[in-house]
DNA sequence: GTCGGATAATGTCTAGGACAAAGTCTGGGC
DNA sequence: GCCCAGACTTTGTCCTAGACATTATCCGAC
């Protein structure tokens, strides 16, 4: 192929030197981090265009979002900020669970392979199958996790991991508004705090919950914690259900978690989610702390017996 | 109603003051950009707490969302920066096309009371009675238009917003991936550039030329330039359509589609619109400005035209 | 083993200074 | 009257380098 050649080669080699603030988007480093590690690791060691500004080549930025990615997972900078791109590389290989069924491993070809038509296709298949519960827990997470990996590997292109994620969130909108909406209890008001861009865990949880009989308010993302409070009385929900990354900063999640449950009427539940949880230390009495997808279902079982004391 | 009365105290006194990152956040406005305005304007004049640091009152923080919309608006901060919160309001106001039909007058106001289920339930009639194409362009644009200037001026909350936008998004994509694929050409891919975070005109471009029989590769929002080109070659695209915001700064918009311009071969042609085009220069040749919506099938007739010659 | 306190690691804040890019004004030529 | 070039002004982002709160880690004592 003619054109997979001339993307291989763009991708190896043409790729420009930038400054900091495209830096800073494309790892989610801040400026003020990118300078500091410049000045206490050496690391990155940018070149400067001729009035001194910072220009980042593209193997340091590459190394930068693998770095973003292990302190993430709890690494601490000074340990892996030396390593090589290889070493950084397997580091992050050895967190994953490889443990796809065939299935999500096809489905993740497809990806690579940007077949968007097929893509699609297969995924409608196989929800109309199992059903949209099973979709979630057996399909959408896993592949969700799998092709997160690939894109870190450097597997998958930027564009290939949109087309993916575009589709897939098409498909679970679709799927939650063809449920027939049979019930009206508990409220459940859904969203992530500002920072917080990942909107696919809530849409996950909206689908579960919808399928249980559950009255969602989805509020997108990134809705600031007053707001919350306000909306949440507003609609007269039962429960706030939030979703964090892993790229959320642990420690601001607790914090603001914490802050959040003091702000809410105690008779309103709190629930936290997503992988940005997992690191984080338990925020304190009053949250719920859902530690998988499933989890969500088990809080529903006790709010609802709860309920019927 | 009690509760009214709650959200609007909350919204008027209690809303505690903030560091300089949520006002980053909040406000659009770089934290560079804030320290060197109080030091060139002397507005805003945070206090400061017990380590020095900026700690700005709510009120400041509003005047400062006001004043960004101006600046994206194309007034210049010295000018505006010391006038009165009500002169501000004034000013935006001023900008305002206040031309609404009757019936999104009342789809406002349903906003307005947060009654979502009525809110969809009225969409999705409409939507069946007028059909996608009429729905797009009478009802979506000056609704979500409506919306964005009632949230600037603070009669409608930010959760109603989100709130609306996701419901608005979801009858969207359902509508999009109901229509039947009748045709397959042209190819269209459609994004937005990094920091552009608005894709709801990428999904009305997507109803409107989905409705034509074109083919249309959905990469959601923020994708880099150089993925951009490598989608458009896998992809095979004839056409790359991006959208920008009013937000989105007019200097890069322009300096940035020249640059995508320069990187794709020539025979993909190269669309944008939006509402931050509307200020932006002209970004020269190969580049086809959109005014507006309807902009879309023009330029979509002239390509077809061009092809069968 | 576990708890508490000292020490180290780390990100974000601070202050001004500098400069390029873009907007605005001004004067001259037609 | 209109338009263009050059000078001036405005404005955002970058720079350096220091400080400090917060969070991990270590280490000794119980």
């Amino acid at each position: 192929m003619n054109k997979e050649e001339l993307i291989s080669e763009e991708a190896a080699t043409d790729r420009p030197a930038v400054n900091i603030s495209s830096v800073e988007r494309d790892t989610g480093l801040s400026k003020d981090a990118l300078r500091v590690w410049e000045r206490r690791y050496g690391f990155p060691q940018p070149y400067r265009d001729a009035h001194g500004e910072r220009i980042y080549p593209s193997d340091q930025v590459d190394k930068l979002r693998l770095l973003k990615r292990l302190l993430d997972q709890g690494h601490r900078p000074s340990k892996v900020i030396h390593k090589s791109l290889e070493d950084l590389t397997a580091l992050c290989a050895e967190a994953e669970t490889p443990t796809h069924s065939a299935e999500v491993e096809s489905l993740l070809a497809l990806v690579r392979t940007h077949d968007s038509v097929q893509l699609r296709q297969t995924l409608t298949q196989i929800l109309l199958r199992d059903g949209l519960r099973r979709f979630v827990v057996e399909v959408a997470v896993p592949l969700n996790r799998a092709v997160g990996n690939a894109w870190m590997r450097g597997e998958i292109a930027v564009f290939e991991e949109h087309l993916y994620t575009e589709q897939m969130q098409s498909l679970m909108r679709n799927a939650i508004a063809s449920v027939q909406l049979r019930g009206h209890s508990p409220r459940v008001l859904l969203t992530t705090l500002p920072t917080e861009q990942h909107g696919m865990g809530l849409l996950m949880v909206e689908a579960l919950l919808t399928l249980e009989g559950v009255y969602c308010v989805p509020l997108g993302v990134e809705t600031p914690a007053t707001d919350i409070v306000a909306a949440a009385l507003a609609h007269d929900v039962d429960i706030v259900a939030l979703s964090f990354s892993a790229a959320f900063p642990a420690r601001l999640a607790t914090s603001s978690v914490r802050e959040l449950r003091d702000l809410l009427p105690p008779e309103i539940s709190l629930w936290v989610g997503g992988d940005g949880m997992l690191r984080a230390r338990t925020p304190g009495d009053g949250v719920e702390v859902l530690r998988s997808l499933e989890g969500v279902l088990g809080a529903l079982g006790e709010w609802r017996a709860r309920l019927a004391d």
